[in-house]
DNA sequence: GTAGTTGATGTGGTTGGACCACATGGCCTA
DNA sequence: TAGGCCATGTGGTCCAACCACATCAACTAC
């Protein structure tokens, strides 16, 4: 066992026990090697780990935001991993983008039409309007936000967190590909005509149209900008 | 920019220009350092980190097995990750659950019925036969493979990575669970059966038939080990 | 008395150097 | 030729020191 894996297992177990809960601090590096007997560095590589896992955040100096701290951001864990299992080629984006219509289709089927989220989702609606006139990166910002609104309305904080994640993994891929769209103004007109009829169908109750709607949503986008259509929505070569 | 994280960045990029694959070495921890100009501490905390997301293994010693390599294995980050924050209570097991539900079912749903890895799902049914008269941990391992093989044939990356990470981040959970059956040979017979139906029905082509068979499996399981039944595949409360 | 300055304190961030355990491979010896 | 032994290179660990930063308290000048 090597000895940073010492102070994680440590820590995760003061975390199971709950003596150990978000919001709560670590101790200080130095006293925290002292208390378990091992070097500040062994200790820092565990919190580097932890901090990678979106388990804490540390901070210098004094006050509030000093120390190391416990958060709890799954999503920035699984979006990093997944991004770099992307870079080593092991992860398709087109995977990617089919697990993406997966979960958002379910959320959408699944989320109760009086969710408070979907408060958020339509406010972030209605800073859309006239899409035509937003920035490319700023339509894209509040489009990601409006996404996840509506996996929250699901109520299932993993599928939430994965579903971030995903769009997190691919989200300079996504901003690339608007490079090649024909008519982006256009592009962007539909897009948020298409999130009002989603959200439109998830306030009715209608679950199911919701799925097929989002579903049409995202493969339509990726189709149009060009990432292999083959991939999308099609039954596999039977190998 | 913290010094680690420039060490990481130089790494990513390697891996997205393709420099660097998955077989490849990364150059020893005192050559990195000297080569980005940083110290050898900040290299190896960009290493534990990449570890951690199951991007790297290292190995000390000389010879094949030695030095740091690039690997890809995502289902241990993510597995990781959300084991981290399940103990965070910040991921209900009760949306873990639910989750690997919806993934089973669409993978089941997707498998093809002539997929290579239906081969090794039904060795892996061979070997659990006479489910009774093997030790828990055993069938346990043994369901595992099983379920993580029938979710390869869907032939997804993306869904058969979450769906081996939940499984792990749980692992603990269902074993205890285990403890509540009342009967645990006659509920190992059952899963055993379920699982030869629901292989015949990815056999057949009978996807619909495939994805409600395993939902059922695993739904029925947890509840018949005590997971309070009111969190599965009910209508959430209204908030 | 108040306002501004200054230093003490405690935090993580970074560095260099030293030593260890381990595995290989080549050299040297019996 | 066979065996042992050491040189080499790897990651693993530890230590001691220093830095940058942020707060807070004590002090000083007005």
């Amino acid at each position: 066992m090597r000895t940073h894996q010492l102070v994680l297992h440590w820590i995760e177990e003061r975390l199971s026990a709950g003596d150990l809960a978000v919001g709560g601090r670590l101790p200080a590096e130095r006293a925290l090697a002292e208390q378990l007997q091992v070097s500040r560095t062994s200790v820092r590589e565990a919190i580097r780990v932890l901090e990678a896992m979106g388990v804490v955040r540390s901070g210098v100096g004094s006050g509030p935001d000093s120390g190391t701290v416990v958060i709890s951001d799954p999503t920035a864990a699984l979006g990093s991993a997944l991004r770099l299992h992307v870079a080593t080629q092991h992860l398709p984006v087109a995977d990617i983008v089919e697990t993406r219509v997966l979960l958002e289709s379910w959320a959408a089927a699944r989320a109760t039409r009086d969710a408070p989220q979907l408060e958020d989702a339509a406010a972030l609606l209605a800073a859309m309007d006239a899409p035509e006139g937003l920035p490319v990166e700023e339509f894209l910002a509040l489009d990601v936000r409006f996404h996840l609104a509506l996996a929250n309305a699901a109520g299932n904080a993993v599928v939430s967190a994965m579903m971030g994640s995903l769009r997190e993994s691919i989200q300079g891929y996504a901003a690339e590909l608007t490079g090649n769209l024909p008519d982006w103004k256009a592009t962007a007109c539909r897009l948020h005509a298409e999130h009002h009829a989603i959200l439109a169908a998830v306030r009715e109750g209608d679950g199911g149209r919701a799925a097929q709607l989002v579903a049409a949503h995202i493969e339509g986008f990726y189709k149009e900008a060009g990432l292999g259509a083959e991939h999308l929505a099609q039954p596999r070569p039977t190998s």
